[in-house]
DNA sequence: TATGAATGAGGCTTCATTCAT
DNA sequence: CATGAATGAAGCCTCATTCAT
């Protein structure tokens, strides 16, 4: 039994150092600039180990993709069915749960900003694409929500919801990506604050710009 | 003579022609998805003529990269010159920028786009890496000078310049990108309205947001 | 023009190399046995060049299969077109069609006698494995039609000539991979000859034999 | 004891159920196309365990072709001792032989057809191979004999009994792999009826035939 | 004795690059 | 200059075999 247990234990971190070292190297260099050999060598395990737990290269990228569309998933839907909570702070979770939880994985959080449709789809089964595609649609669309919610109840301009959760989107992602980039040019890591300033701005942005003095002086306390 | 200028010409057409298949491929499938016999194909010259114009793959590549940098540089060196404008003006002209140039050339400019340091590196000389990284350097220094003359002439918040700058940067590329995987995915095109509605919410987050309602009724009126 | 006919020659030439070698080597270790590297090292090109000229190892080993079953076909269309000859004179053309053609290109006939429709259907599209096996089916009815015209001249016994098909296929192709082995083994080539004491004995196997009734009817018993 | 003995029963039906597996695998899909996965998954034992029974798959193969090639040795050593029967009746017992055993056990008999000098001989020690390809030849002496005592008997006609030989097992193997062929086509399973037919025609092809002299002089020009 | 995870050689195929024409 | 056939390194994947348990 316990054999047994410490055998699950040790294929399981086999599969979660496969993992890392798999979603360092897509991140860095992109699906199609990975190796499985390279792959096999950064996890310290053989080529043919890979095969034995991912059928296939493309599968061992999409489990990296997955979980996280599913994690993103989730969290914005617990964050929306709080319909208490102010759209404005719904948002500044969001650019927090990325802030917070991309660098305890960035590499697998990077495997999917490095999603591209024209390059990807031909590599993956119809299905797998479709699955990828359906979910990210999904995540798009609670963000959008919370931004209807925020102009419905007049905290924020009445401006179009899409195109809305199309720019924190891609807001998110490219600021992911560039200070990815800017670390590893040998920048300091500023991931945290440039989330922080990014939300303020695009809350301020987003919000009724009111006329009042006070409700002025409340907002600069806050993006200070 | 004149057969030697027609000579010039026709081979200033053909590199063009390569270029021109050669963004357009790498926009679509990345870097690495593309061979150099599609590319021969797609610009319908044999595939040893592209040697002839480039010594490799990667100069190729780079030779797409490099222009758009420079371009870049010097449409915001122009921007900054005219030190007669409102920064918020001069922002909007730089996403404008991008909004009517990327559809012209949305290959290249997307190849620009997957540069991303670490999948760059291993595929190019040191010398053309750095020249590449200084470039955008200077790029992302070039916004940061615009937010800090707004801020300095009171129109924008006192937020640190260098986060906004990459902030400015980040929402630019991402959006490209989004919108590319969005026409992808057989969305309709909303690149520019969504470039549009970002820069106006940025500058509405940037900007020291007024207690006059008429301020706020010209705002407004921008937005729309 | 002589030039381009120079290199067509040789690329010609090039491709019956490698279908010469890849013939030899299929024939001798089966289609599965055989690598690519091995028949480009046989034909002393590169792996490359294999490609250039066959898509896959399947299209490799179909155009090796595809003109004897062609040549087949026609052959055998030939002779039974010929309705003056009488069937006995068609089945001793049909044997000697094989003792001769098959010495100077053993290699590739052994390549069809290794086909194997259990191996080799997995590896084949299905619309190349249909075209081998309805090709196959027809030259097994054009012998057919052989027999039933001796059955119907009286000139041979009344026996099931879809059977006889059978038979006569079996036999020719197992003469071949038995003398095939047998030279292998060391022994002397003794196709010719046994396939000439195959083709008597089948003759007179086949033929009304006896003049006297009760003999004949004594032979019918034991067939029947 | 009892245990013991309990052991080794098991360890008997164990070997047994991969050497039945193994047979099946291997005549359906030949040597090469058969993983030893495959193998162990149809006999229902760890893939470890097929390397407690046998040293390496060519030596599981040949475990499934050695006792055939004994086991025709023995029968027809049999079949000759007997010198009271006519040798028409021996050749008919003989084809009846296969007729009667291979659809018992076809997967071991095809293995056995498989069996091609040049395709095994690379893949076993040359000791094992020389076992083979002895045993085999003694086979084809058997039948020699039972054509030559035929001959000296009157019964048959004079011809080279070596070739008869080998015309006779060409047609068996050829008749056997023939009708596997058909069959896996979807066609009926006609073995039992083939080998008849065949067996019906070769004796007949054999016997001498006619009661008028020059009929006989007529054949035995053409068979000459 | 039995297991099956792990290994790594080797198979098919692609493709950047060269070079004879 | 231009071509495209040829090369061979490298990529993905399979599988016979071993070995710790």
């Amino acid at each position: 039994m316990g054999v047994a247990e410490r055998k699950q234990r040790e294929k399981e971190a086999r599969i979660k150092s496969i993992k890392k070292s798999a979603g360092r190297l897509f991140a860095k260099k992109g699906f199609s600039n990975v190796s499985m050999a390279e792959i096999a060598a950064a996890a310290e395990v053989s080529k043919g180990a890979l095969y034995l737990y991912f059928k296939s290269k493309e599968e061992l990228y999409f489990s990296l993709i997955e979980p996280i569309l599913e994690q993103h998933h989730k969290l914005i839907a617990e964050v929306i069915k709080n319909e208490e909570e102010p759209p404005d702070e719904t948002l500044r979770k969001f650019f927090n749960y990325f802030a917070n939880t991309y660098p305890n994985d960035p590499e697998v959080h990077q495997a999917y900003m490095y999603f591209r449709a024209e390059e990807i789809q031909p590599l993956f089964s119809e299905e797998r694409f479709r699955q990828v595609t359906r979910r990210m649609a999904k995540n798009v669309q609670m963000v959008e929500d919370v931004i209807a919610k925020g102009i419905r109840q007049g905290i924020f301009k009445p401006i179009n919801p899409r195109a809305v959760s199309s720019i924190v989107w891609s807001l998110v992602m490219g600021i992911l990506r560039w200070e990815e980039n800017r670390k590893y040019g040998g920048g300091r890591d500023q991931l945290q604050s440039t989330i922080e300033a990014a939300v303020n701005l695009l809350v301020d942005g987003l919000r009724v710009c009111s006329a009042e003095p006070d409700r002025f002086g409340h907002e600069s306390k806050e993006q200070s």
